[in-house]
DNA sequence: ATCCCGATCA
DNA sequence: TGATCCGGAT
């Protein structure tokens, strides 16, 4: 069976719902720099697109280009990454914003291999630029794209941790020989799987594709089976400790800049795990310890 | 409770 | 290959 063949009506039909449907954010339809598509896919990492789009306009009005992040303190990029979380992110980023600007003369590198070389820049982050921000041809494989091929072409829903080898070799072989309709494709894909075939509660009757879809037709078995294991729980864990002291720090008052110890054990009431969680954000360049046991963001 | 347009380290 | 890293929303 070739699954190419039943690819095409499955192009056109969603080049069409994305025309009509696709969200208006404001790194879309070339209205950003290929930096800008950069900094909103690393924004957007593990992150609600919907909770990205005031942070992104703000982040890009106070550094446009690489060089200008490459040129902002520590403390500020920190602060700037707000609520976002993960803000190893924001701390690669400034890496990567170096980078380009030292090592690129401030002007993104155009390849794979280039871009996969870029703190912070992984293998969804560097297809996704190629394709969004170069108009490369590349298939571009995150959870919703991985989701949605299953099920469209292979009727079954897509399951464990990292991509098979089997799921880049169907998105390969459905994506697009057209450049320009392999970037419609990678971004309607990746909308449907966000909005219409979501992993929970698809909805179906509402889909562009429903009478191309393997996984309909089969009576969308195993429907909600769990595709990655239990998540750590939120709530006691480092992350949240660790958000807490960053929160604090970026909270400050405009004219201090540093949160003493007493303010620090305000935060947490068991010490040890606060005093693991101030450790590792130090080692992660995301905080300062001082020697009274006061911390404050990175100069 | 589970899901978000993942990357990195061990 | 598995564990870790944030936070908001449903």
């Amino acid at each position: 069976m070739n699954d190419l063949q039943h690819s095409e009506p499955v192009c056109r039909k969603l080049a069409a719902w994305w025309d009509a449907n696709a969200r208006d954010l404001p790194w879309r339809f070339g209205r950003a720099t290929p930096w800008g598509v950069l900094v909103s896919e690393v924004m957007s990492q593990q992150t609600q697109m919907s909770r990205v789009v005031p942070y992104w306009e703000t982040w890009m009005r106070a550094w446009p280009d690489a060089a200008a992040l490459a040129d902002a303190t520590t403390a500020e990029v920190i602060t700037a990454w707000g609520r976002l979380g993960y803000p190893r992110r924001a701390l690669r980023l400034q890496e990567c914003a170096r980078v380009v600007r030292d090592r690129y003369a401030d002007e993104l590198p155009r390849t794979y291999d280039g871009l996969i070389g870029l703190p912070g820049i992984g293998d969804y982050t560097a297809s996704a630029v190629l394709s969004f921000a170069f108009g490369e041809r590349i298939a571009v494989i995150d959870t919703n794209i991985r989701r949605v091929l299953s099920r469209v072409f292979r009727g079954a829903e897509s399951l464990g941790g990292a991509a098979t080898l089997a799921e880049r070799d169907l998105a390969n072989r459905v994506l697009p020989t057209d450049a320009a309709r392999s970037v419609t494709w990678n971004q309607s894909v990746m909308e449907l799987g966000a909005t219409v075939c979501t992993a929970k509660n698809p909805l179906c009757d509402e889909c562009p594709v429903r009478d191309d879809c393997t996984f309909l037709a089969a009576g969308r078995p195993g429907l909600g089976e769990r595709r990655t294991r239990p998540r750590q729980r939120f709530a006691g864990t480092d992350r949240q400790v660790r958000g807490l002291v960053l929160n604090a720090l970026r909270n400050l008052p405009a004219d201090e800049t540093v949160l003493t110890r007493a303010q620090v054990e305000s935060l947490w009431a068991d010490h040890i795990q606060l005093d693991k969680c101030v450790a590792s954000l130090d080692e992660d360049g995301l905080i300062e310890m001082l020697p009274g046991g006061g911390v404050r963001l990175p100069r």
